[in-house]
DNA sequence: AAATTAAATGAGAATAATTCTTATTATCAA
DNA sequence: TTGATAATAAGAATTATTCTCATTTAATTT
């Protein structure tokens, strides 16, 4: 980053460097941003909170950092069906408990539950063991959302 | 649609009529389209094959139908990761039986499975009892998909 | 510590999926 | 058949994301 001076050392730096990746000012504010935070952002959220400390940080940097996080599994990326991606730090990277979403089809809210996650978990975890046997894939991930009316938007109606 | 005669009767129409919707052309071309289909089409390629047939037809018909079939419940809306949304017929309405998808986050294929479905219906169920009382949201659907790297993906590397 | 080198960046142009606008046309109820 | 109204085609507008390239930076080597 031009003109702006940061980088402080933290946990992530190894697990980027074993990926071949530098450790940049830019880096470290979308990942600052992330960690500050636990709603679902958008790129451009991240850039304008990121821009509020690093003037000079620019979209694509963005756009290239949540690509790199999202391979090395730091961050998770959703579709919450309003047209833009949206990310948040992954467990065990400083983000919230592992949990699911269940979105409004007409408001487009987000409730992040964790209830009924461990029986979900554990039936997901002998699927995914029967797929990639079945399929062969090297399964890393997976996304369950459920959608429907909230009641608010049920009211209106 | 201008200029071209069509307009056969059929099952869905009843439920079009109940949604408030006139049926049209455009709108029994985008479900022949679907109907003859068992892949993942993008609103792209079913203007593509609609105007086969119907040349006139506009691709912003083609969103605003979808939209319509969507919210009816007769297609599904998927996003596989490659920047747009891909339709299928929902399984009652002509499509193929209710599966999941693994998607290769490499090559974007995707494979539909219906193994171990049975299983993973069970608990949604009764997850979407006990989502739906605790917040209070009529749920209508719900999404599960596998990530993970393709057989093919993993030799490459 | 300075030089080196390849990766990363900012700026903004380019791309592409989706939505919007408007004059025209088709559906369907009366 | 006709009138009210919803739906349409065409293409412009919007907007999220990707691309390009000259410049800068991080990390390695001297």
């Amino acid at each position: 980053m031009r003109g702006t001076r940061c980088c402080d050392s933290s946990w992530w730096h190894g697990r980027f460097r074993g990926g071949g990746y530098k450790i940049t000012c830019a880096r470290e504010s979308v990942l600052a941003v992330l960690s500050n935070t636990n709603k679902h952002l958008s790129a451009d959220d991240i850039y304008m909170q990121a821009r509020s400390k690093y003037p000079n940080m620019g979209l694509a940097t963005i756009y290239r950092t949540l690509d790199i996080l999202s391979e090395l599994g730091i961050i998770l990326k959703f579709d919450f069906g309003d047209g833009k991606n949206r990310y948040e730090l992954a467990e065990g990277f400083g983000g919230s408990q592992h949990h699911h979403h269940l979105i409004c089809t007409k408001c487009n809210r987000v409730v992040d539950y964790t209830d009924f996650i461990d029986e979900e978990i554990e039936l997901l975890k002998q699927t995914e063991k029967g797929l990639s046997k079945k399929y062969n894939f090297k399964i890393t991930n997976h996304l369950i959302q459920f959608y429907g009316i909230c009641e608010k938007c049920f009211d209106k109606k």
